[in-house]
DNA sequence: GTGAATGCAAACTCTTTGCATGACT
DNA sequence: AGTCATGCAAAGAGTTTGCATTCAC
């Protein structure tokens, strides 16, 4: 687990806590797990990986501490594969990334880049909409497919 | 219908038909439906439309259709309402726009920006994915809802 | 006539909700 | 004790598939 993965634990403990929610058992399980990733999951690749630590953890608590976190701003959700969410940690000091697809295999592949940032930052600034988040999805072959 | 719509509908068809596709009512008919909307639309806005129509079109039609236009590249799908895909034409120039989501009344609008574009083909070209394509979803507050 | 395309209904997947039980403070 | 959170099962929404029929070529 990296160093802003461990402070984005801590960090959306202590949010949970002052918004006057109890320590939870499922929820703290599907924060670990979200923890551990680094990239984006689906609900049930959640489910899963708090299910293999031994808990039987039921489908709807996922989706309900998912829908608390995203509601708390704590969590990201992406809509980028056929009709399944995705969600990731959404680090307090705004830090993120986007995301490459392979519309072959369906890998998901992160990637950063602030020159695209402040591109987008300058699209927001011009349009009618309070912007308050973007996201990108670049789509195409990944190393592997392309060359198979 | 923009000029670019009517050219649209017109590549759409010859594609099809040079495709080995046969002129099937269904398909013509959600072709024209799309044609007819200057922005993304669900599956269900366009069984309605043609469905006002006054034809009997079945959604699977509908959905059919669709899967067969995207694979033919004259149709893009977007994901960026929960769970729900949205269509709109692709137009063989590559001219394309991006859009706009009010977090609070779920309006969708759409933009243009030539830097943004910029600044994705270059991050797309430092990138080892072969990029083929791109969707950038901006969300946040509407004006109506801005203000309210 | 042949095979593609269709409409209908059933199946399927992902997600949400109702409700009785269990757990934190 | 009070009530928030949970698991299970059922419901819901969107999408896909099976199949007999219809239609284009």
């Amino acid at each position: 687990m990296t160093q802003s993965a461990t402070a984005w634990r801590e960090h959306a403990g202590d949010v949970l806590r002052q918004t006057g929610h109890r320590s939870a058992a499922a929820r703290e399980q599907v924060l670990d797990a979200l923890a551990e990733r680094d990239c984006c999951a689906t609900a049930q690749d959640l489910a899963d990986d708090v299910q293999r630590g031994g808990s039987r953890v039921g489908t709807a608590s996922v989706y309900r501490a998912l829908e608390l976190l995203v509601r708390l701003g704590l969590v990201r959700r992406l809509e980028m594969g056929h009709g399944t969410a995705r969600y990731e940690a959404a680090y307090p000091d705004g830090e993120h990334h986007h995301h490459l697809v392979c519309d072959r295999c369906g890998k998901v592949t992160q990637f950063e880049d602030p020159e695209l940032e402040a591109a987008i930052d300058q699209a927001a600034a011009r349009l009618d909409y309070q912007v308050g988040a973007h996201d990108v999805v670049l789509r195409g072959a990944c190393p592997d497919c392309a060359t198979a």
